[in-house]
DNA sequence: TATGAATGAGCCTTCATTCAT
DNA sequence: CATGAATGAAGGCTCATTCAT
């Protein structure tokens, strides 16, 4: 087998382990899969992380890295809070169906982070709730951060749990019909907050 | 060990079986730490179940069985379908802080299942969103039925969703709350909605 | 691959695991070339032993066991203690040489316990001079008890260091040579000792 | 890390060899510990010594031109065989008690050996006792030549022998008083011989 | 019938070694 | 020349399963 640089080698190995975990799962992704999808030899996986485990956890690194939190917002202008919400809630949603093997392996990562320790599975959520909290910022919010923060999470919720679906029954038209009507709940929510706020 | 009749063994083993999936995900759940876990001897496992397949699909069933999906709903009374929705997905999400050892395996074992034969999992969701429409045709629904299902599938993920930020971080009295806004964003999405028919 | 009840295939370990450890060391006795020398199925090893460190403790223990340590003294004699020790020494190079493959083993896994566990070979080695003693309480001696020991000591290291020997040149006949001559210098010894104790 | 000439690296080595082979035997000395242990690249190894058996043996062959074999002989004076043997012995189990690390390792290094090549062992105790016999040509001696071979190869024996227990116990105060003891009996051994010459 | 005993297949890891500079 | 990087082969162990009663 051709030698190749171990910095390659680590992303081959993480594209593989993601590929493979998303079909078997985490405990069922052994290293020799791994290494045979990456057409590594086996002893480079542990050359390049030592051992599965944090093998795993690079992939649980990359993944939440790559997960699209922000929203595109319009500069200057100034724009709702239902609009941002919705726009974030939609893009995470749209690069779930487009990328159905990342969301798959993510999924079982983060099952398999939380039994290996509790503490780093956490450690994302809350990434996960700053960075959509920094968002917020930027705009005008009607509600008191208590009720904004709980929104979020219910947001976040929404996004695991249509992601959870689509897995499920692999429907890429109906998942992203279902956000748009998880948009509609968010949006006319937050029009009642604002409508009550104007009285 | 004492001798122990067939059924009560599978009973025994069901609930051990839980137990350590929950604890350690349906691979890293083995028959040896399950039987333990049961105090049955290993071999009475396969007597039992033939294979382990078969044990955790036997899991998976009886978790199915025990998850709530109905709303009580007050006899005789006309009750709106905001109150309905909310009442089930607030039952939902009490059941699941209260069972939080059988949510975790719940979850792990939908995974295992869509791994092993994808068919499972989808007839699983197809039973729950049949049982929730069921309870719909009891009430006046303002909606054409194709939005109503998509409704129904978003309140759905949000009781997936929210039961995995309850495992992550444990907090029952916030997933609590976090469930209180999502009924808040449903009742207001549905007021709305009825609203709108009415003019 | 036949069953073998495990008291059995124990004893079959066992014995491979002797010849193994004599021809490549405890470490390079692997579990498989061990497992392959009983003609046992790999697993059986640790369904036996749990461990290969278990299953050397094992064989420590055996080989302890089966080393003459007594002489056979004529009952009811008055015999001389030049006579005893002489005769344990000859006794143990006798086995010795009939018994190399024992004894190579032996010493491979006295080592390897050194470096597992350095209480372990102590241990050894005390039961022996213990049993050494027992021996000398039934003769007559004519040395202090300090000294006694000491003279115990060097028999052992005799015994060792010329087994030491025999496994190097596999020489039979030179090494019982040696032994008669190790006999005499104890003699010579214990008889000066005899003539001085008189005066 | 710096790079340094060949010919230190070896020497770094093989010090680095003789530590790690007494702490964990010659199979447990791993090239990887060894070249740590040495501050040394794991290439280097390779690159001085080819592979880890060449290593090996020229451990052995350092360990083997360290050991004192020769006695302090009082220039002019007629000394009797029974004080050069036993100050041979004396000297070399002195050097024994202080050098434990090495002795220790060169009983690895031996069995290893003879593993690996059963005439590499013969050899070294071979060129033991021509040494030993060079050192007897000086003194009278009582004894025909085959007679005065087999006490020599008991007095090795008794050498390999203490430093074995050496290892076991060390106890440094015990292992030079069963010293003066072993010098005692050969001592005992050659006075008798040398009486019964003179008759 | 229900169980203690035993095994084939496979897992993660480590080792000595080789490559490429 | 001397070294950092990479790999083929093997090692100890565990797993689901089957056997024998």
């Amino acid at each position: 087998m051709a030698y190749v640089p171990a910095a390659t080698r680590r992303e081959q190995l993480i594209e593989a382990a993601v590929r493979v975990i998303a079909r078997e799962g985490a405990d069922g992704a052994t290293t020799r899969k791994i290494a045979d999808e990456a057409k590594a030899p086996l002893a480079s996986l542990h050359y390049c992380f030592q051992n599965k485990e944090n093998l795993l956890l690079a992939v649980f690194a990359q993944l939440s890295d790559e997960m699209p939190l922000d929203a595109d917002l319009p500069d200057g202008e100034s724009t709702s809070l239902g609009y941002v919400m919705a726009q974030s809630l939609t893009r995470a949603m749209q690069w779930s169906v487009e990328n159905a093997v990342r969301i798959r392996a993510m999924i079982e990562v983060t099952l398999w982070a939380e039994r290996y320790d509790p503490e780093l599975a956490v450690g994302f959520y809350d990434g996960f709730a700053k960075s959509a909290e920094a968002v917020l910022r930027q705009v005008d919010v009607p509600l008191p951060d208590e009720e904004i923060h709980s929104v979020v999470r219910v947001v976040m919720s929404m996004v695991d749990g249509l992601s959870l679906q689509f897995f499920t029954d692999g429907d890429k038209k109906r998942t992203l019909r279902d956000t748009a009507t998880a948009c509609e709940l968010l949006k006319a929510f937050l029009r009642e907050k604002e409508r009550e706020a104007v009285q």
